[in-house]
DNA sequence: TTGAAAGCGCTAACAT
DNA sequence: ATGTTAGCGCTTTCAA
């Protein structure tokens, strides 16, 4: 139990052997005897040893440590799924994460990416929270580093990000397979790629179907539930309104609830949602379930790592530079047939 | 620019002098002209020179590294506020973070706890996501530690906690002010400090400003939107319904909107509505608005660090070493006066 | 006022 | 099969 300062020499005199023998029988190099090697281990745990980690870098030029830098990790609910992924793959290759958070400050972040660098950080996980274009720091370009979330127009990065489009084919086809034909789409109005890919895979989807897309179907508002609410209730006072809503991310479907209860509407016997983003607290908690498409957060999360590690280790080869995550639809009770008004049509 | 491995020994060949004499400009040590020591800095900067931390580390026995250990970080929105209200602290202290995972398996935890020791970590904060209870690893006993949303049995260990009690006073009394009398409590089931103390501070409140508790007026169930509804549609189905909910917390409050939904209330007219935690994406989305007491997620962050920063270097002595943090009222539109029934009672 | 050198704890090339 | 030792980059004591 003595943690107090026992270094690899505490444990030599103990076995009465060299720290090289030491040295080599804890980390599996040189040639010994299987019995030395045993002995010494017991010794060393016996004794409480632990490596230090700062003597080891140091000599090998290799910290073990990877610096996770990210932007609005406070405001964003799934930044712990990121994190959590990214922790875990890191602790599989015996690897711990420096997690350092600009919020979008220019400034800040590079000090902070300095900061990671004089700690000499094996690799950087950069990271955003929306799927967006980033141009990344220069100082970056001189250590292996991947996106997440985030695509770069400088190649030199390999980065992971959701597959949107899928994504939103996803939402759609499962819309169309419970029968729906009038399917609206609450987008986001930000010039993000998760905009406009989900667009785009909604009015592709929609067509390689058959369907027409009926432009006044789109409604466009700011990704939050107040958005999704105003731009619902403009869809659902139509005449002809739709009999689901594809909606772009959770918080968007969930003012859509809204606008549906506003309107007398229920979910789902009058009208189908879906979502994206599977955010449990609101996917979960929304009466009823909020069916929805999974962004892959733990997923980036692990994959950014792996990669790092298929960089830094060599054997990145045949890896894909830029990879597209799938994203799982996850069914709750938002979605049912459209309701039959006469002739078919919903009113 | 150049920023491949320039070390202090590049440093002082640059600037014609010893590397004692570039460590002393630099960290401002000895005593030299103030001429050398600007001429100095000046080519370390074009030089990019950048200190090895791991070699300073190991030399001064300080890593300038706190390990941020925590449970369930993925599966709580407010998450990221506790890491960044950490994080900016520790950069405030030049320094910076290691976060580590343990998805409340023991095992796992110690094992992070191990690699966090072996990178030698100069602290370590040890969070929690909800207010409860903990036994503290014993390996933490020989370093210093600080506990966040947790108290532990062992005083060595100093903490911060929120509020609860205060919390459920504060919540209590703005409804009380606004002139509700019979307020209904959407208890959590858990038997955690949290659900504890806001019980306690409800009871409190209401005794203390001259008010009944009436026992009948509490439901108990799992503190999330589907326990809140179901808490809330029992309180709401008796003869003489309460006009206002305390929720446990803002999950409980979605599910406390969902009920007076299902029955006909509108809020805040028919039904005022008040919660705990400030979770943007559920208080903001909610509508109206949910009117909510902030649990103090980022403070505690920064105070963790700040109280590990005066335990590490001395002046910790007149520190409170068990911090209770103020939670602050955040008014939206979830309250308004009761209903006037006749003889001003609701029905 | 400045510099040489020891040493933080570890690894590995080189001896023995 | 095992040991000696240099050196990773830095700080700091001690000497010049």
């Amino acid at each position: 139990m003595r943690n107090i300062r026992v270094g690899i020499k505490d444990v030599a005199a103990a076995a009465g052997v060299s720290v090289t023998t030491v040295s080599h029988s804890l980390s599996g190099g040189g040639v010994l005897p299987e019995a030395t090697r045993k002995r010494v281990q017991l010794i060393a745990r016996e004794l409480g040893y632990a490596p230090n980690r700062l003597a080891s870098g140091l000599r090998n030029q290799r910290s073990q440590t990877i610096g996770f830098v990210s932007d609005e990790i406070a405001t964003t609910p799934f930044a712990g799924a990121v994190v959590l992924g990214a922790q875990e793959a890191a602790a599989a290759h015996d690897w711990v994460l420096m997690v350092v958070n600009s919020n979008l400050d220019v400034d800040l972040e590079s000090r902070e990416i300095r900061a990671l660098l004089q700690h000499q950080v094996d690799g950087i996980v950069y990271a955003r929270m929306y799927h967006q274009k980033v141009v990344v720091p220069p100082t970056l370009g001189s250590i292996p580093t991947v996106l997440l979330d985030a695509e770069s127009d400088d190649d030199r990065f390999t980065s992971v990000v959701p597959d949107e489009a899928g994504a939103a084919a996803t939402a759609v086809e499962y819309l169309l397979r419970a029968g729906h034909t009038r399917i609206g789409y609450l987008a986001n109005q930000d010039d993000i790629p998760a905009a406009i890919s989900r667009l785009t895979g909604y009015r592709d989807t929609l067509r390689s179907h058959g369907l027409p897309v009926d432009e006044a179907l789109i409604s466009t508002a700011s990704p939050s539930a107040a958005g999704g609410r105003t731009a619902a209730s403009a869809l659902l006072s139509r005449a002809e309104r739709p009999t689901a809503l594809f909606c772009f991310n959770d918080q968007m479907a969930m003012g859509a609830y809204q606008a549906a209860g506003l309107a007398g509407l229920s979910v789902p016997v009058d009208l189908s949602i879906v979502g994206i983003d599977n955010l449990e607290i609101i996917a979960g908690s929304l009466f009823p379930g909020l069916t929805t498409v999974a962004l892959p957060h733990y997923e980036m999360g692990r994959w950014a790592i792996e990669r790092l590690h298929a960089e830094i280790h060599g054997g990145a080869a045949n890896d894909p530079r830029h990879l597209k995550l799938h994203c799982p639809l996850v069914e709750r009770s938002s979605v049912a047939p459209p309701p039959i008004t006469r002739a078919g049509q919903p009113h």
